[in-house]
DNA sequence: AATCCACAGGAAGTGCTGGGCG
DNA sequence: CGCCCAGCACTTCCTGTGGATT
């Protein structure tokens, strides 16, 4: 206790604090009942308003219970409308009913975004796992089909967020997958390809795409009512009686409902405010609590993706900041390529080609944080016009992490 | 109506990393 | 060990283009 007082420069003030933590801390642990209720993965027993859904899916796989073959579908809706969770639903009990010779794989293309890994996941779902890098597509495709054959039976695969591989990989797994079972006999693949971006589907090739578009479910945004229905039974699950006041969840509700319904975002924003009460120690989540949620869950957002971009990422992002700050009106690429090489002089790095930065202003638009539209300005030329549509405040925290641009931010 | 700007963005290739296979 | 593979970040070279100006 004395090295700790006299350590700290405020006398006994460090105790004074740790005291007030542990109390605080001790006396809410009654905030939370039960707080992965509230956590994205979570899939829970019932999922409202979304019964509609759940039966079309259902009845639309429901083959595989006689032992052949459902068509292909193809899931549509935007982010935070269920679909993950009502696949996930659908399929876990499908599978209590089924005795033998069904497989399901689940396969999150934003984070497997490579034929290579996409295939990899196929096959140890098959039980066939493959090194993790080093073989040749060709051959974990090989071993893949072989071990399926081999096994016999159906196997219902998930695509994730299926507009990433394809935008990353191009199409040429599903093609193969949509295919595969003109060369299966004892067994057959059935594709569940799941997305929030429908114009993907025009980058198909047009065999895979009416393979994989058999049959067609679109879900719909939750609308504040369903929203705050959703939060109302999950709280009880996740909260000690009481623990919310009263204007909390329809906040949570309307904030989320005007981002397009989005569900996973009201649920974020509810477990963030939460989280805060508890940590700053009050008995009651208040709507206070939840508008610093909003705010915080937007900040990390933009802080977390600027802090791990590459450097020559992060170099363009700062031109663009500085071109705005000094009132350059309709930034265009080429201004944004002769800030960006003026930044790599003065931190003696080499500057990228054009050609990259123009693909790196594409990257940026497609994270959200900036906004370029090609436009055409007659005879002067067609560019993109970007603007910045996110807090610059933010940006900037995220640069200032990084040392290699200590020396451009200090000033 | 023709011109021509300032790029967009496709294609193909390079060098590197991090691994496998026989 | 030597050779092969996929993915990534990037380059080089290239053709295409909307519309204000001539």
């Amino acid at each position: 206790m004395g090295i700790l007082a006299s350590a700290s420069t405020g006398g006994e003030v460090i105790v004074d604090i740790l005291d007030r933590l542990f109390e605080n801390y001790a006396k809410n642990v009654r905030i939370f009942k039960k707080r992965e209720i509230l956590l994205p993965e979570y899939v829970p027993e019932e999922l409202p308003h979304r019964e509609e859904q759940i039966l079309q899916l259902a009845k639309i796989i429901a083959p595989v219970l006689r032992g052949s073959k459902p068509p292909n579908v193809f899931i549509y809706g935007l982010t935070g409308t269920g679909k993950t969770a009502v696949t996930k639903y659908v399929l876990r009990r499908l599978l209590l009913k089924v005795k033998s010779g069904v497989l399901t794989a689940y396969i999150n293309c934003r984070k497997s975004s490579t034929n290579y890994r996409v295939l990899a996941e196929l096959a140890s779902a098959v039980g066939r796992p493959v090194p993790f890098t080093g073989l040749s597509t060709t051959e974990v495709l090989k071993r893949f089909t072989y071990t399926l054959e081999n096994r016999g039976g159906i196997l219902l695969i998930v695509l994730d967020e299926i507009d990433w591989l394809v935008k990353r990989s191009g199409d040429s797994v599903l093609y193969f997958l949509t295919r595969i079972n003109e060369e299966l006999s004892r067994s057959k693949v059935a594709i569940i390809g799941v997305t929030n971006d429908l114009k993907f589907m025009e980058y198909l090739d047009p065999r895979v795409k009416s393979s994989l578009g058999e049959e067609e479910l679109v879900f719909p945004p939750y609308n504040n009512r369903e929203l705050e229905d959703i939060l109302r039974r999950r709280s009880e699950e996740a909260f000690y009686p009481g623990v919310l006041e009263e204007g909390v969840i329809p906040l949570c509700a309307a904030i989320a409902a005007k981002q397009n319904g989005d569900c996973r975002l009201a649920l974020d924003l509810l477990l963030k405010a939460a989280d805060l009460a508890e940590r700053e120690g009050a008995s009651k989540v208040s709507e206070e609590h939840v508008r610093m949620a909003q705010r915080e869950v937007e900040r990390n957002l933009i802080v977390d993706t600027v802090k791990s971009m590459p450097l020559h990422v992060k170099l363009t992002l700062l031109a663009i900041l500085s071109l705005e700050k000094n009132r350059v009106k309709n930034i265009t690429t080429g201004e944004i390529y002769e800030k960006y090489r003026n930044l790599c002089n003065r931190i003696g790095v080499s500057a990228v080609s054009q050609r990259r930065i123009s693909d790196i202003i594409n990257e940026l638009d497609m994270l959200g944080i900036i906004n370029a539209r090609v436009v055409s300005l007659g005879r002067y030329g067609r560019t993109k016009v970007i603007k910045i549509v996110t807090s610059e405040e933010s940006i900037l925290e995220g640069l200032r992490r990084d040392i290699n641009l200590s020396s451009l931010l200090s000033k």
